[in-house]
DNA sequence: CTGAAAGCGCTAACAC
DNA sequence: GTGTTAGCGCTTTCAG
């Protein structure tokens, strides 16, 4: 291995020269940092990062602990993160929890002894250990798109409430009052924000809840599809579905469509987040939009001015950040409940 | 920070005796190694990586340099690399080079300096420049559903040319003759192959090609839908694509039902990769099935083991996994071309 | 089985 | 501007 004496040897030069000619600090003069340059490249000299962090206290290293990066509304987020820690010289540590808290410990655990610099939390736990255990070893912490019940960390979320009631209130001014919350998992605060939103907006219109309009979709794939198999072959069976978020609601469009129900003539779908694939014509999901690029970015951009200002507001007075949503209506919330039944979406209006 | 000497000092042993410890190495009396072990959790000690590191010059550290993580087939993988790394122990540097040259040899500089112990590349570089510069270095590398023209590292993806050859096999026995096949990146290995499966199976079948049919879509929505566009207006537009993955087939039947176009009674459609939303019944899309954590695990089984066994065969003669793939026939598949329509899909099949 | 000393590659602090 | 010295926290010899 090329060592940084190997370089000021070869250079003639001090180590220290070289140091300074590699953190590209000011105080060399041009034609010894030309010459050390040049040895550099020479000898492909690369820094051992572990070496220089020993003795720098810094990693240069961003941890990201997330629950599930098969939700297809993270991969925009985590380009959007993974893109701009790259520009500013730091690495990514993926850390997918799988929601398991066992899985979760672990992670922080490694997050301790690599002493990465910061971490963006968008984990499962409700509790929010994590964010506890990090924060009092000094290492910086940004809350993302979810938090725990209660908490005292930077946070950057959206208007989950504010999604919610807009979904619900549009669902009612179609003239439904028979309209299912699919949730997700017990304790995610993005799911019971956007539940909050939904009852709000019934409240308000005096339309009547019951228990057994609220689901349990845990936010994935398989159990929607149990959950909502159920509910959709009851016999009161509701007009419009609001899910906690697009995957949900598509594998509640899913087993309508299998059951022989037509979206959305029999069933209004509404989701939340809009992920990619709900604005392409075969699905045309109506759902909430949140910005997940602009969060990502907001949340990385927070947790480095952290990790570099000491003196950063946030380090005092936790930071809270609440972007807005917007209602994207499409195809599948249809048209007023009763309305004559409009021509049918693109694949048969040719017939 | 609590240290190694903090900790020995207050269990009255020496650094020594608690490194083994922390090494669960089996030479400390089991009296010693409770009271070191009631000594850490006490004072909550947690080894610096960077300080082991040094010394062992082993990072436990895996980078993932991959093309675009917002492609669908990816986080599926993704999850697959990261569980499994995790599971022994690694952590994993997240490397998304956006298809960026330069991003990809900055990252390439980064892991480097990391050091860490063996990358994963499925990144665009049809030069495979950094698999070279990676291993010069002594780092471990295993190539990744995609490859560069030539290469002598250890590889693991799928059957692509098998796959093309089912596909247009399948479309052709369905009486299709004019069929477009859309391409991914120039240079794409996967693409690459997927082309040529296509091609022997038209050619074995005596239909005539011409380059008129071969379609660059680049393997992402925005330019999918331009090609697919200009394709599916023209006079002569064909009865059939094949498209090289899975998104830039939605993408295709997203531009045909706003042409007005059905799928697949005018126009069937047929991807490659199987993502996770493909088989939800308003997608129903027929394609060419690959494992892709299987895939995952395979690549992050064989690079753990080159990272440590220093005699692994993968050593001496790169090793070439290549995984068998399925031909999935779904909804945008159709059925024999001229035959009557059948009654429609799902949505309308009530009525 | 445990302890003492040396050193991994780098940078901070202080000389010059 | 540049060189010298010390030491970051750990593991690895090698003694005991």
């Amino acid at each position: 291995m090329v060592t940084i004496i190997d370089v000021a040897r070869k250079a003639g030069v001090s180590p220290k020269t070289v140091s300074n000619v590699v953190n590209n600090r000011p105080v060399v003069r041009p034609a010894t940092r030309e010459r050390v340059q040049e040895v550099i490249r020479e000898l492909e000299y690369r820094p051992s990062a572990a070496a220089r962090s020993l003795v720098t206290r810094t990693r240069r290293l961003i941890g990201f602990l997330l629950a599930d990066i098969k939700n297809p509304a993270y991969p925009e987020m985590v380009e959007a993160i993974a893109s701009q820690t790259h520009q500013n010289g730091f690495m990514l540590l993926l850390c997918n929890t799988g929601r398991d808290p066992v899985e979760e410990d672990h992670y922080v655990n490694l997050l301790i002894e690599q002493q990465v610099d910061g971490v963006i939390i968008s984990s499962s736990g409700a509790e929010g250990r994590a964010a506890g255990i990090l924060s009092r070893r000094g290492i910086q912490v940004v809350l993302f798109n979810r938090h725990p019940k209660v908490f005292n960390e930077n946070y950057v979320g959206v208007d989950n409430e504010g999604g919610g009631y807009s979904a619900a209130g549009y669902l009612l001014a179609l003239g439904h009052t028979r309209i299912a919350f699919f949730r997700g998992e017990p304790g995610s605060s993005t799911s019971e924000e956007r539940e909050a939103g939904f009852r709000r907006a019934l409240l308000e219109n005096g339309v009547p809840m019951d228990d057994s309009q609220f689901i349990f979709g845990d936010f994935r794939v398989g159990k929607s599809r149990e959950a909502a198999t159920a509910l959709l072959t009851r016999r009161d069976r509701p007009t419009a579905i609001f899910a906690a978020n697009d995957v949900m609601a598509i594998a509640v469009m899913d087993v309508a469509l299998r059951l022989g129900l037509r979206v959305p003539e029999d069933l209004a779908v509404v989701g939340f987040d809009d992920i990619p694939i709900a604005s392409s014509s075969p699905i045309g999901l109506t759902t909430v939009r949140s910005d997940l690029r602009t969060m990502a970015e907001e949340a990385t951009r927070l947790l480095l001015e952290l990790v570099r200002d000491p003196h950063h507001p946030g380090h005092l007075n936790p930071i809270r950040k609440i972007l807005p949503v917007a209602l994207q209506i499409r195809r599948t919330s249809g048209g007023r409940v009763g309305d004559p039944v409009r021509s049918p979406p693109p694949p048969a209006s040719t017939a």
